[in-house]
DNA sequence: TGTTATAATGTTAGCGCTAACATAATGTTA
DNA sequence: TAACATTATGTTAGCGCTAACATTATAACA
């Protein structure tokens, strides 16, 4: 006897059987309901339910060439921005067939590389993946999947297929722009992380600053440990003993935004009026805080929305009328960089 | 002719035929390279690249009933608490063959069975489940689940298959054993979303309050909505309006331990002299803010990598020594809470 | 040198499902 | 009521892979 013995678990076919059925039947009941009898439908459910059926999704996705998986690769878990992409495609998911399939590629492009490959190996019924700086490698995979594949959180103007997101490179310049009408003078730039994304931000704000004249490079700081509230505390205290002239700092993201806020205030400096503070992503807390933080608003469950909404419609076999969609961004401005006029050195 | 015409990709047989071996030779080389000549698993890599094959998971998974998929539940994306756990689930697991199927439950119960039930559908090589208040459909499902199963984030005596958490009860007891001691004495509690785990928290805190002789019911503020920092911000003002005489709060979570701090502040009342806080999680930010904000830590990240090291476990046919890892919590003591003791009312 | 253990490769069938076609049951129209 | 359309169900094969057994090449040993 050369049986091979399966998972254990009930099959079509004992649920074909105990209703007796064929199994196209059973099948076709799951799937499609109308396309069966009430009556046959009615014993094929309380079958299922007796025999606590659960269909093999392997089984099916290999019959019908088709996995109902979604991949999504991020490059951070616990990066709120990301988070609040994430929810909204499982929220817009939810009651589909589909199913995601999330990849954390840790802000490294060959991890990235590893994961499209893997992903893309499951039969993906479409791909969404952050950022537009994937490797040649990548991008070749992509652009010869199957399917449709979305870049969001960025844009540029040669998408992969389609992309929805927003202009860091303008988020950035706003910071800038808005800083140099508040009337701050020596204003500083402090960025954690620097993934390409932080780049493309602080190269806007850099134009801003040339272009009011307020560019100087030396309160330009960085570096590539991941940003937290502690650190944005640790780099404007750091900066200001360099250049204790400072008076205004755009920070590469909300954490480093609120830390900084810390920092003045340990330091007994107050904001707005000695330091000004502007950060990106407007999270929830910045409107809360107290001072309130002013920051680059970036609607990131609306691009998740968008992502699954066009990804969706392009299964259904329709041609989307744009493959790239700016969700822009919006400044809100509060306390944070309300310099009263009077105070303007 | 009647040929189904599969998804286009190159298969196994693709590759076999080219590098001129069978099927099986193919999958072995790729399983497990040991098991074949070098001289043939060269042409083999060399045919896998020049077709650019990608195994295709479902037939494997269905051919070897084992998915290499691991499904985990969480109840939230955006909560940072989960965050941190997921990460370290991916971290665990990066390197070896497994893949995390991640499903949101939205803390809703039924979603969770949901998913539960979705999950199962695919073989898993295991489970991890937030909590420990699933449905009694869902407790049946994963207790009759082919597979390890890990409960985490909290503990019970009474575990699926297993657990790794602390204990919630015992957290929100510390929370109010430290404002009892530290001489506050009109204690209050905020508490939003209000999750089984959020009111074990309470029901600790309440019990350590009415050892101390600090109960009192009307200063113990809940609602459903979700946490938040500004949420902080408001339910302190109306506990405070309520109840002028609050002199300290637990707060349910980190972020509305925030938000209560910044709501003090724009109201002018200092922390920690005429109000102690104390929040729950310990994320980051709490040691940055100021004042710093003392909290219940604990080791979410732990927590993911014990969960994904006991399936590994018994994976590979070992024993575990214990099926509950209890992990604790830790207090950080911060200046919130650091009430001079000349200042007690 | 023949016998036996070991490693390397192949053959066959089947994992559980659904596409594609085939057939039977029912409804519709003149 | 014949002729046809429509709906409901069944039969068969195959999706791409790997388990289980079978065979052949190579090494080990007496």
């Amino acid at each position: 006897m050369r049986k091979r013995k399966g998972a254990g678990r009930p099959t079509i076919s004992d649920v074909a059987e105990r209703a007796g059925v064929s199994t196209i039947t059973v099948s076709r009941a799951l799937r499609d309901p109308s396309k069966v009898s009430d009556h046959l439908r009615r014993k094929i459910n309380d079958a299922v339910r007796k025999l606590n059926y659960v269909p093999h999704s392997h089984a099916s996705a290999l019959a019908s060439t088709r996995s109902n998986v979604i991949g999504v690769i991020v490059p951070s878990l616990t990066n709120n921005v990301f988070a609040d992409t994430l929810r909204a495609i499982y929220d817009e998911l939810y009651q589909g067939p589909f199913q995601v399939q999330l990849g954390n590629s840790r802000y490294v492009a060959k991890d990235e590389e590893r994961l499209v490959r893997t992903f893309l190996g499951q039969g993906p019924s479409a791909m969404i993946v952050a950022g537009v700086d994937q490797t040649d490698a990548t991008r070749e995979l992509l652009e010869n999947a199957e399917c449709p594949v979305v870049q969001v959180m960025d844009i540029s103007d040669d998408p992969i297929d389609m992309m929805v997101g927003f202009s860091h490179f303008e988020g950035g310049r706003a910071a800038g722009v808005h800083l140099v009408q508040k009337g701050y003078k020596r204003i500083g730039f402090l960025g954690a992380r620097m993934d390409p994304r932080s780049h493309r931000r602080m190269e806007g704000f850099k134009e801003a600053l040339r272009s009011g004249g307020r560019y100087d490079p030396d309160l330009m700081m960085t570096t590539t440990d991941s940003s937290s509230v502690s650190l944005g505390g640790h780099l404007i205290e750091q900066l200001r003993k360099r250049r204790p002239d400072l008076d205004a700092v755009f920070c590469n993201n909300d954490d480093m935004a609120l830390g900084a806020l810390f920092g003045c205030q340990k330091a007994g400096i107050s904001v707005p009026d000695e330091m000004g503070i502007i950060g990106f992503n407007d999270l929830e807390m910045m409107a809360a805080s107290y001072p309130s933080l002013t920051s680059i608003r970036t609607d990131r469950y609306q691009i998740g929305k968008r992502a699954v909404q066009m990804i969706k419609a392009v299964l259904d076999g329709e041609t989307p009328e744009q493959k790239i969609i700016d969700l822009g961004f919006e400044l809100q401005c509060r306390e944070s960089t309300m310099r009263p006029k009077s105070k303007a050195r």
